[in-house]
DNA sequence: GAGGTTGTTTAGAA
DNA sequence: CTTCTAAACAACCT
């Protein structure tokens, strides 16, 4: 799950859940998820402190206190949920950090990222100086310059968190849908009126799935196609196309964003466009 | 057993 | 320096 909307929803699970409350004992029950830390340390760094207003910078929880910072980043099956002491310990279930009838859990299948712990804000900079601005904060001009005189493909680009912060795998493949551009189309090749609906698309994709918390699944979205074996373009209808970019399966509509050069990986199908009524409206 | 998965880091190649 | 690829991490799923 974890792309900018779901820690944007992990955010908020913390500052209903423990938000103000003191931090009376932090059970890890998996040390395999801690980075740079003992079970120990962060134990009693922790004690006794008053957990504040917790922020999010791209795919990083930054979880401040009146004293450390914890930073939390949820690889690909991670997550935060709010449980009372009655709940059982679930099995992936790593650590919990236990403020009176309330305990936050960080939980996560796959141990792919973790927990670190840095001293005070300047720790915070430090830890996450490679970052590049968060995709939310990103104005149309800025979003040009990030692009400017990038010779990678334009997915690549979205989803290198250097530059630009919090964007993943699902959210690249729906933002290029919607703005009607192949992902293989180099960034330094588009058109300033493409570059402009990418930025449109950015913002109304992450307005709409941080409102919920995640990414929807909805049938206007791309998303919703992923797993299904042979996926159809929830705008035009058409057989979608499937590649790899950077690694990751790409999912694109040939008629919609144009054939891409990218047969990499496809499902060799010669997809016979079918282009049923173009257009069934926007969003 | 084989191959897939929302992420990041590292090594190596071009 | 930029970019791409593969592998690794770990634990599931089909």
């Amino acid at each position: 799950m974890p792309e900018l909307p779901d820690v944007e929803g992990f955010r908020r699970v913390l500052d209903s859940c423990v938000r103000g409350r003191s931090i009376e004992r932090v059970e890890v029950a998996d040390p395999g998820v801690l980075r740079e830390v003992t079970p120990w340390r962060l134990e009693r760094a922790l004690v006794g402190r008053c957990f504040a207003e917790p922020r999010r910078h791209g795919k990083w929880l930054i979880a401040a206190t009146d004293g450390p910072v914890v930073l939390l980043h949820f690889g690909m099956t991670g997550s935060l949920v709010c449980c009372s002491p009655a709940d059982p310990l679930g099995r992936h279930d790593r650590v919990a950090f236990v403020a009176g009838e309330r305990q936050l859990r960080y939980r996560d299948q796959r141990k792919l990222q973790g927990i670190r712990l840095v001293a005070d804000q300047d720790g915070v900079r430090r830890a996450l100086s490679e970052l590049g601005p968060d995709a939310l904060d990103v104005g149309p001009a800025e979003f040009d310059e990030l692009i400017d005189g990038r010779r990678a493909r334009i997915k690549a680009v979205l989803m290198d968190q250097s530059v630009l912060a919090g964007l993943g795998n699902l959210l690249a493949d729906e933002i290029l849908w919607r703005a009607r551009v192949a992902p293989d189309r180099q960034a330094a090749g588009l058109a300033a009126e493409e570059r402009r609906r990418i930025h449109r698309a950015m913002r109304r994709v992450l307005r709409d799935s941080v409102r919920v918390g995640h990414i929807p699944a909805g049938s206007t979205w791309l998303t919703g196609r992923r797993d299904s074996p042979d996926p159809a373009c929830p705008r035009c209808g058409t057989r979608l196309r499937r590649g790899r970019i950077t690694g990751r399966t790409t999912l694109w509509c040939p008629h919609c964003q144009g054939e891409g050069q990218a047969l990499s990986g496809a499902a060799g199908v010669p997809a016979v466009e079918q282009d049923p009524s173009d257009d069934p409206g926007r969003e």
